[in-house]
DNA sequence: CTACCGTCCGACCGGTCGGTCGGCTATATT
DNA sequence: AATATAGCCGACCGACCGGTCGGACGGTAG
């Protein structure tokens, strides 16, 4: 027994895996859970629904793969923020961060949004793994308010509702679809979009959430 | 004939109706479109599936039956705000309008999010009616925002984003169900909660769109 | 050569989906 | 009394759902 990992697969089983991964993602993102069917994943990752089936337990597993590997993603995206410094550059290269995740690809937006939503009716792909990833994601962000707020720098808000008006603010936008593309006028997955949303929003975020007063 | 509107309906017809209406609300905003069966929505309506479909030539009618009342409601609590006065009040009398809306019935958020997400696949919905009432929801904010930038008392942004984020802020605050409120420790829907939230989101708004020096 | 195992397939299962159809009943109109 | 109409129902349709099962195929190890 030579093999390094106890599970190491085969070339093929790596490929097919992951192919079922990068479409179940496109689908779910554009349908949701309930939206796709396991017939549609399988036919456009070129093979049959009981070969999907090989891989994935079922329906839910398969979901909560796809929703992991996304959370992996925009994790490994903010390791290499620095943990110490000015709160408000901190904070900026949060914000950054997330949207450059967020903009990588088209269909990571759609289905964390689509994920936390549709979560009511959908415990199921709630696994461990995700939640430490998401844990490790608020505690990043939250560390960052607490320590901002306390050294002068930031405005002293409820963190909770601080990290959940970023996650509206920087994940409806990247899941806001053809309603976003109406409102803004063209494409939101366009470089010269994801600039403009990045000039926005970060003063916008930075703006409000300093400490600074209103001059009336 | 004494009828004064040509299609009055009887008082059975009305109840029934509305009832459809307010069942599937319900569901629709627990399950997305998708996620709802039309027997679930006609038995919990205590009718037979037929019934439901002498009110409604379909699924995606009743959809948009229900989506164009939450935006009338929504529309019609923004109609006593002033259309004059200082950008900053009439801004926060917006917001407060919306979050007011959106917290007067826990399936408001969840459904307008849904009905952006969902979007995607699901053009048929997209009603002339509905198209107008978010025409004019918009237009009403956009007039305060451009208002207040040419007078100086509001940041010169780009509307089309900023519109954006307010609708990620405030709907996504409401829809975010379980995910909210694991994050907020507690049920959105409470009068605490929506008290917080608003003194939250308000100053965190103004400051974010109000022209302010950072002092470095 | 044989036995095994990972990969994949077609066929099938019970069940649910949105939607249709013909007909029943009660009320209102003529 | 006869007719029309609104409201409602049970039965049914084809399509699709997630999931199961037995087996085919090919490479690899003994």
């Amino acid at each position: 027994m030579s093999r390094v990992s106890p599970d190491a697969p085969s070339a093929s089983t790596v490929s097919s895996r992951e192919k079922i991964l990068d479409t179940a993602e496109a689908l779910f993102a554009r349908s949701g859970f309930e939206g796709v069917g396991l017939r549609e994943v399988a036919m456009r990752s070129g093979m049959s629904k009981s070969a999907l089936f090989h891989y994935f337990p079922g329906k839910a597993d398969l979901y909560s793969a796809v929703l992991d590997r996304i959370l992996g993603a925009v994790l490994e995206g903010m390791g290499s923020l620095p943990e110490r410094g000015s709160a408000v550059d901190r904070l900026k290269g949060l914000v950054e961060t997330i949207v450059d995740s967020l903009a990588a690809s088209p269909t990571r937006g759609p289905l964390l949004l689509r994920s936390i939503v549709e979560g009511e009716v959908l415990d199921d792909y709630e696994t461990p793994e995700a939640d430490e990833k998401l844990a490790q994601l608020f505690g990043a962000a939250s560390r960052i308010l607490t320590e901002g707020a306390a050294s002068g720098e930031l405005r002293s808000v409820p963190v909770p509702h601080a990290l959940q008006g970023l996650v509206g603010l920087l994940v409806f936008h990247f899941a806001s679809g053809h309603f976003g593309e109406d409102l803004l006028g063209g494409p939101i997955y366009s470089s010269a979009e994801i600039r403009r949303f990045k000039e926005f929003v970060v003063p916008f975020t930075l703006n409000g959430l300093t400490a600074q007063k209103i001059q009336d």
